[in-house]
DNA sequence: GTGTGTGAAAGTATTCACAGCC
DNA sequence: GGCTGTGAATACTTTCACACAC
């Protein structure tokens, strides 16, 4: 029984951080006080398709009324709930340099569901000191946290060389997702969810397309 | 004419970020002393199938021999001429709080062949101070500096409010691409490459995997 | 035997285009 | 008239499987 959830498997994989994208545009669009948006419209501020937007939602049920649009509170209700942020995750930071500073600072944060419950560093001279996410502790304490406390989310921002302990260590206490910030490609044994950030995957694939 | 280079376009998309980490394994490889790799090794450590490698690689060339595999130092000079990287980059980062300084004190950033040329900051208070790529600059002279030196790569950590406002100015000063931080989903009108890292799109798509 | 390079097949994702509803 | 929801069509990506080279 790999996948639990029915539903899950049967959204395109791609679908995903576009609904991210699209539940952004919504909360700006909200702000600007403006109460119901078509797939065009929106299509248009994010930069698709509105067949693309109309699609995607469309795995999850009917959101829009034909021939006027989307409702746009009701949209941002429904797209909460599809990608789970119906309620809250906790989420742990380990490695407490500049990066997981700046991380544990952005404020989106707590704003969207995710509740930063620890920071961890294996240096002496910052455990203790408070890097936006509680005082820092010691990564010796990573294991004892994890048990007595839910961690639905690890993000890594320690230096490359012993990224990939971490991440076992984590996903071996039972943490079931990781975003990984340090430079190298990780994996993960047991069926944890795992993704990739990559400043340097990035810079390279602007300069593919780079003129020489 | 929008794109000029024939080989680039015929390259897939999905492609281009993966020979980014095969370049990353194959200087790990090459660290270890190994001096030849096949595909299946390859594909077992990145986590992908070895038939997509060589179908990867196919698209600029033959760069391996039947029977024996790939040359590791020939096959890291192939890779960096495919992802331009035979040749250095100018970069500027625009925004040195927390996150532009982890980026610009990233020392893989050099390593490989990106020059870290100037860091921009609207506030008083940092213009002058050293972040980690000399003295920071206030924004007023983001045009004057883009016209006088040839900038390649715009990498934007400033707060959201002003990202959209100074991508277009980097653009409409002839920036030819940017690497957007800010939790927003910017556009670009001119013909620049853009590309979005945000850690609230990575932290909902975990979300959205895990069980309730 | 071993492993590349590559057409062909299978699998995914995006876009079209239109019926149906407001 | 306008816009959604969706099957069908197109485009793209990955994987298979085998001829060919070492």
């Amino acid at each position: 029984m790999p996948q639990s959830n029915h539903r899950k498997s049967s959204v395109p994989a791609a679908t995903v951080p576009r609904l991210s994208q699209y539940l952004r545009k919504l909360q700006e669009i909200q702000n600007r006080g403006t109460t119901t948006v078509s797939s065009r419209q929106l299509a248009g501020e994010v930069g698709t398709n509105p067949a693309q937007i109309r699609k995607d939602l469309s795995y999850f049920g009917e959101f829009g009324i034909r021939g006027v649009g989307y409702d746009v509170d009701r949209l941002i209700t429904e797209l909460r709930k599809c990608l789970g942020l119906d309620h809250s995750w906790n989420v742990i930071i380990i490695g407490s340099g500049k990066l997981g500073t700046a991380l544990a600072r952005y404020r989106g944060f707590q704003k969207q569901g995710f509740n930063l419950i620890g920071m961890f560093d294996s240096s002496r001279k910052v455990v203790g000191k408070n890097r936006g996410g509680g005082p820092v502790m010691s990564t010796e304490k990573l294991e004892p946290f994890i048990e007595k406390n839910r961690v639905d989310i690890a993000i890594i921002t320690t230096p490359a060389a012993v990224a990939q302990m971490i991440i076992d260590r984590v996903v071996g206490a039972g943490v079931p997702s990781v975003l990984n910030f340090a430079p190298i490609r990780a994996h993960a044994d047991k069926p944890a969810i795992l993704r990739q950030v990559d400043l340097s995957t990035e810079l390279m694939t602007l300069s593919f397309y780079l003129d020489d």
